[in-house]
RNA sequence: GCCGGAGUGGCGGAGCUGGUAGACGCUGGGGACUUAAAAUCCCCUGGCCGCAAGGCCGCGUGGGUUCGAGUCCCACCUCCGGCACCA
């Protein structure tokens, strides 16, 4: 019979579901794996990437698991989220139907590549029982000053009709819309990361085994900064502004001082006459979008007709507003010191400003200076200081401004809080309602869920539907009873993907998030898979929630992840899949035409799992073509095989069990380390060519039929996590019973992989030359002696004596001879 | 601009801590089987020279270290990704 791989799949996807063979539980005392791969969005349909994804995962896991550790494998959804609402407002369906449909398909595709998940944990992050977490969470943040309200300029992105978090913006682009962001003052909350800035920071160095580009990337966005907070008085005002720099050793060159539009503080010192300047500008950069802000590099201001006075030198400076700095970094006001630092050079020579060089490497003049100079140096100009190096004067500076009480050595980070606040339907309530008398209330523990209403009127115009429903808003004061109103903002997404891995521990627990022990047992995660692009939002999100889990007493660790592995993405004909490109690959249609198995050792095969893979049709031609030679092969000797029992083997036989041994060692090498799953499976590939050849010379003798058994039912073993409904039927072929996802894998005996004799290059002066055949524990005067002996050797020697020789054991022979 | 990563046949990719470059697969060519085709099986498939044996050249470019470099060092080019007026 043929292979006919949707006959089998179907099959052993029944028999596994009947078996519920891939339910798991806590066994305590046995080793644990949890092995996890970034949650679905249910946006319709699966593409390439899962598939990519989700096959690596199951590798992972079912190799894990035939060794015989209690692998948790599971997936959810994560089913909020604003797809669902624009769908709904193009009138299709309500968000609940839309997404509830695009789960049962998606699950069902997943369910077609054999893909071993314990579906008995799956969560739905827009069901009431999980989202009622995220409001517990909020609420012991509340309590613990970890939650705030406080009105900011924050990220609006127009196509969406909602507020964006720092992380979510690229480029001033929205990451789900690509809308232009523009700014917003709103009343917002947020998530207080920043407390965690330093700790995200530290941590990063105990990631070894997360990618190296993602933990550089983090650093990047945390951006810790050291320097110094230091007060300048405003002249013939109460006001101080405080301004953040880096390079405290530089004040006395400071020539002017520079706040952002947005300051606080600009009102208050604007000087009559420069009002309307001032306020012209402020509008004209309100109306700019962040993205237009920060492209252009061209340095705009305008005097406020304040000063400001120097507190180490008294000097009185100018104050601008300018558009190069901006409010949500440092303390949105800077000295400007134009003769070491490039922006402040630029907009100084714009406006007039005069330079003033401070730090002297030596030479520089500062009458001719064309660019800022940030080289190290002695101090001139500066006081006290002068005369001293300026690192050296800058730990000086900041130790007596704090003595002074005018400034301080400080850190800054550029990690920003985490807005959370969605003007949006289909989210999380916010579990606050505000009162007149009591002011802003948490919703009590008891009183959860908040539940979002199933109807609420959705126009996607930017205010939040559930403002609009006042049988959601009224609420009695959950403190004093008087009548009250409810927050009407939901809570962005990614507060679900912040600890959905926590829940899988123990999904249907109702009187918590989840539960400890089972916490304990399972996490944290051992392998987690995704894509990159969450290297600064989600991979960022979850290690400062579950910092915060464990100073609330929850679990005892702080980072979720121990390895980490960012998958490549998916391309086709040189560019990203994607609908709009029409070069979307359907893997229904793929696993339609060469069986799930087929698709899923493609695309293990293709590429590493972690570069960008091209897909191939053809490739899928060659994976289905292989199955089908591995089946043939099984088929027709596996009656020839049966009941063989142990021989030591010699010639032919014991070749056939080295190779055998050593696939073995290599595949398992490759999972358990490097994971290069496409070399695993080229390591198979080579068995199969080997017992082909092996079958050719076959004698049928009792040896060579144990050589044969043994190896092709390791091959079968090691083919399971690759494409699991083939090896199942393969293992049937040989009539053996059970499921391969129970283990064991093979082990391999190092002394049958070991080499016997080995065959070495010989070079003359580097260039290859002859090829010799020596044992393998050979010594090397025998290795040498071989390699003299040779014919090809000896003439490209051409009677000279070798005036260096080496050898490298199992390697090669180098002679060297002097032309 | 700064920080990462990568450049190897017609293609996807192998090549572990420096040691036979091109494993494995795809494509292409030739052959077997077949009335024929598909499927399957066998052989060849980096370039150049040569009847052959064999030789020379080849891992983005140019240098260097080394008995030996795709791998290490220096400079440069190209591509991809991230951040980007961060004070």
């Amino acid at each position: 019979m043929p292979y006919d791989p949707h006959a089998i799949e179907a099959r052993f996807q029944q028999r596994w579901r009947e078996s519920r063979l891939f339910a798991t539980s806590e066994k305590p005392g046995s080793p644990k794996f949890y092995c996890l791969e970034m949650f679905m969005y249910p946006s319709g349909k699966i593409h390439m990437g899962h598939v990519r994804n989700y096959a690596i995962g199951d590798v992972v896991a079912r190799f894990h698991r035939m060794r015989g550790e209690n692998v948790l494998h599971p997936m959810g959804f994560d089913a909020f989220g604003l797809p669902a609402e624009n769908a709904a407002i193009k009138g299709q369906s309500h968000p609940k139907v839309w997404t509830d449909s695009n789960i049962a398909t998606m699950k069902q595709q997943l369910d077609r590549l054999g893909l071993m998940y314990d579906w008995g944990r799956e969560v739905h992050t827009c069901e009431p029982d999980y989202y009622r977490w995220n409001q517990w969470f909020f609420l012991k943040m509340l309590e613990r000053g970890l939650a705030y309200k406080a009105k900011r300029t924050v990220n609006w992105c127009p196509g969406c009709a909602t507020v964006l978090a720092n992380e979510q913006v690229e480029n001033g682009a929205c990451w789900r819309c690509q809308s232009a962001v523009t700014l917003k003052e709103m009343e917002q909350w947020f998530l207080r990361i920043t407390g965690y800035a330093q700790e995200l920071l530290n941590d990063l160095d105990s990631l070894t085994e997360w990618p190296p580009e993602v933990v550089a990337m983090q650093r990047n966005w945390i951006g810790r900064s050291e320097g110094a907070y230091v007060e300048f008085a405003v002249e013939g005002a109460p006001h101080r502004i405080r301004v953040f720099t880096t390079r405290l050793d530089t004040i006395y060159g400071a020539t002017y001082v520079v706040l952002a539009p947005e300051h606080p503080l600009v009102d208050a010192i604007t000087a009559p006459d420069r009002r309307a300047e001032v306020d012209a500008f402020r509008t004209k950069m309100r109306a700019q979008s962040t993205h237009d802000r920060s492209t252009s590099k061209e340095k705009l201001g305008v005097f406020t007709g304040a000063r400001a006075v120097n507190p180490f030198s008294g000097e009185r400076v100018p104050i601008y507003i300018a558009n190069f700095v901006l409010m949500d970094y440092g303390t949105g006001a800077i000295m400007s010191v134009p003769a070491h630092d490039q922006r402040d050079f630029e907009f100084a020579k714009a406006y007039g400003l005069p330079v003033r060089v401070v730090v002297q490497p030596g030479g520089l003049d500062e009458a001719a200076l064309a660019q800022a100079s940030t080289e190290d140096g002695l101090l001139v100009d500066s006081g006290p200081y002068t005369g001293l190096p300026n690192r050296e004067a800058m730990a000086k500076m900041g130790a007596d401004a704090k003595v002074r009480g005018f400034g301080e050595p400080t850190v800054t980070f550029r990690i920003k809080d985490w807005g959370i606040s969605r003007q949006r339907y289909w989210g999380t309530p916010i579990p606050v309602v505000y009162c007149d008398a009591c002011g802003t209330v948490p919703v009590p523990e008891s009183q959860l869920p908040v539940e979002l209403p199933y109807d609420a009127p959705l126009t996607g115009k930017g205010e939040s539907p559930l403002a609009r429903l006042p049988s959601f808003v009224q609420v009695p004061c959950p403190k004093c009873g008087a009548p009250g109103r409810r927050e009407t903002d939901t809570m962005d997404t990614f507060v679900d993907s912040s600890w959905y891995f926590f829940r899988y521990c123990s999904a249907r627990e109702e009187s918590a998030a989840f539960d400890r022990g089972a916490a304990e047992y399972w996490t944290p995660v051992d392998f987690y898979i995704g894509g990159i692009e969450h290297a600064t939002m989600h991979l960022i999100y979850c290690r400062f929630f579950t910092m915060a889990l464990r100073d609330m007493g929850l679990i005892p660790f702080g980072e979720p992840v121990r390895r980490l592995m960012c998958q490549g993405m998916v391309i086709k004909d040189g560019a990203k899949m994607s609908k709009s490109l029409g070069n979307t690959v359907d893997p229904d249609a793929m696993i339609a035409r060469y069986g799930a198995d087929a698709v899923r050792l493609n695309i293990l095969f293709l590429a590493p799992p972690w570069d960008q893979l091209d897909w191939k049709e053809s490739g899928a031609e060659g994976a289905a073509r292989f199955l089908n030679r591995v089946y043939a092969l099984v088929e027709d000797n596996a009656a020839e095989v049966s009941g063989e029992t142990a021989a030591p083997g010699s010639g032919e036989a014991l070749a056939l069990r080295r190779r055998t041994h050593q696939t073995v060692k290599r595949v398992t090498g490759e999972l358990d380390q490097r994971l290069k799953i496409n070399t695993a499976i080229a390591g198979l590939m080579e068995l199969v060519n080997a017992q082909q050849a092996f079958l050719a010379t076959y004698g049928r003798t009792p040896e060579e039929r144990f050589a044969l058994k043994e190896s092709l039912e390791a091959l079968v073993r090691l083919l399971s996590p690759f494409a699991p409904h083939a090896a199942d039927a393969l293992w049937e072929l040989l009539g053996r019973d059970g499921f391969l996802a129970d283990g064991p894998w093979p082990s391999y005996d190092p002394l049958i992989a070991r080499e016997q004799t080995v065959t070495l290059p010989v070079q003359v002066n580097g260039k290859l030359r002859d090829q010799i055949t020596v044992p393998a524990d050979a010594p090397d005067e025998t290795v040498l002696a071989t390699a003299m002996a040779s014919g090809v050797v000896q003439a490209h020697l051409a009677g000279k004596i070798p005036v260096k020789k080496f050898v490298v054991k199992g390697r090669i022979v180098n002679l060297v001879v002097k032309e």
